[in-house]
DNA sequence: AACCAAATTATACAGTTGCACAAAATCCGG
DNA sequence: CCGGATTTTGTGCAACTGTATAATTTGGTT
């Protein structure tokens, strides 16, 4: 909007803003940069794209940040922020380790996968990972805080199932955990068409199960 | 190369060229652009930049493609393409369903996860999935086609182990093995520093061992 | 009401991108 | 070695991109 000069009225109608606060203005340029990227890729979320949705013109986006790129990084962190505060609220009202590890599992796999937008946008910053040194930086970060997050999940239920694990071991189960939650995640999300609705969910909840040796699936399944 | 006018020598100096054959030349094209995309992203991969690392002048894309969404259409198939062909070879001497079923493991998480190229063109080319109908359908054929094929393997190992599955069972199975092996092998390409060298691949076969029921390790883990 | 700092808009600019098209080089059958 | 068809180059172009910066509006303070 207003990148090309003049044409037509001889007056020139400035459009009319109020003075909102810098966090309000920040959180909304991050969430149009969410919604850019996970509607049309990395590439479609260009400054004017961004601010457009955002309700506000492009030179406000030079103004909140350094530099483009650097609200791509802040808002890859908010994204990746935004999900695991969403599996670890499932982790609020549980107390059984078996439980709390299942209630888990299902957070990561039952809402998250079935907004295509997330993981659309998950996908466009993987994209760019190998070229950017501070978004491979986020990632690693994250992706360790989840692995971790994951490690003492199943380390608890392993426990209380009387079968505590040693650190090898764990890590073992923490990374094949990952990655079937992460690989569930993709097929779900990537290709919806091909499961059923609570499919990804259930079949990562009897994955994880059979990675550990553990029973996950009995303790309600069909909350 | 060659965009802007000329501007010092009062000659034009010709590029020599030499007339190759329509399919060399699409051959070339393609593995420029997978290089592209390979290295910088989707964004990196311009009409310019592949047709420089294919060592031609932009010009010539259009005359083999209609288009460059096209080319790099057919540049994502031919990623694929060359993913299950590694992935099949490895499948040449194999006799034990359950040797074949670990030597697949091993092609897919082995030879794949320490190519970051391939990876990285890989998330290149799934974070446009979601905008380019013509992408999203070369990933649900190839996705398919994948999990058709470890379906089959995973049946020929549980039917040699007496325990003959149904067709849901399998195709939990499938999903879920999938989803081991495309999460394996996305966190060992997106962080290969955060693991040993032939971690991922030992980790995949004991991680479907587990899922399936079947002792997979065993067999020959250190070829 | 007058002023000033901060917020916001509007415009400019150089570089890049995909594409179109004419000119030139190459190839190949006589 | 010539002539026509095909391949390949060179160049131009309109649209778009990120960034810089001046002009204007807002909101509070006195």
């Amino acid at each position: 909007m207003g990148d090309s000069p003049k044409d037509g009225g001889p007056v020139a109608p400035r459009k009319p803003f109020r003075n909102e606060g810098e966090e309000t203005r920040r959180a909304a340029l991050i969430a149009a940069t969410l919604d850019c990227i996970g509607e049309g890729g990395l590439q479609a979320a260009t400054v004017r794209a961004i601010a457009r949705r955002a309700g506000v013109t492009q030179g406000l986006i030079r103004h909140y940040f350094p530099s483009k790129d650097h609200l791509i990084e802040v808002a890859y962190q908010a994204l990746m922020d935004r999900l695991t505060e969403d599996s670890q609220a499932a982790l609020a009202h549980a107390g059984d380790p078996c439980r709390r590890l299942g209630a888990f599992v299902r957070a990561v796999l039952g809402a998250h996968a079935t907004d295509p937008a997330l993981l659309a946008a998950w996908a466009g910053f993987v994209g760019a990972l190998h070229r950017a040194p501070r978004l491979r930086a986020i990632h690693a970060a994250n992706y360790l805080g989840f692995r971790e997050q994951l490690d003492a999940l199943i380390g608890a239920a392993l426990a209380d199932a009387g079968r505590a694990a040693d650190a090898p071991t764990l890590r073992r189960h923490g990374i094949a955990a990952t990655a079937v939650l992460d690989g569930l995640w993709l097929e779900g999300g990537l290709l919806p068409e091909a499961f059923e609705p609570s499919e990804i969910a259930e079949l990562g909840l009897r994955a994880v199960a059979a990675l550990l040796g553990l029973d996950l699936a009995s303790e309600g399944s069909l909350t």
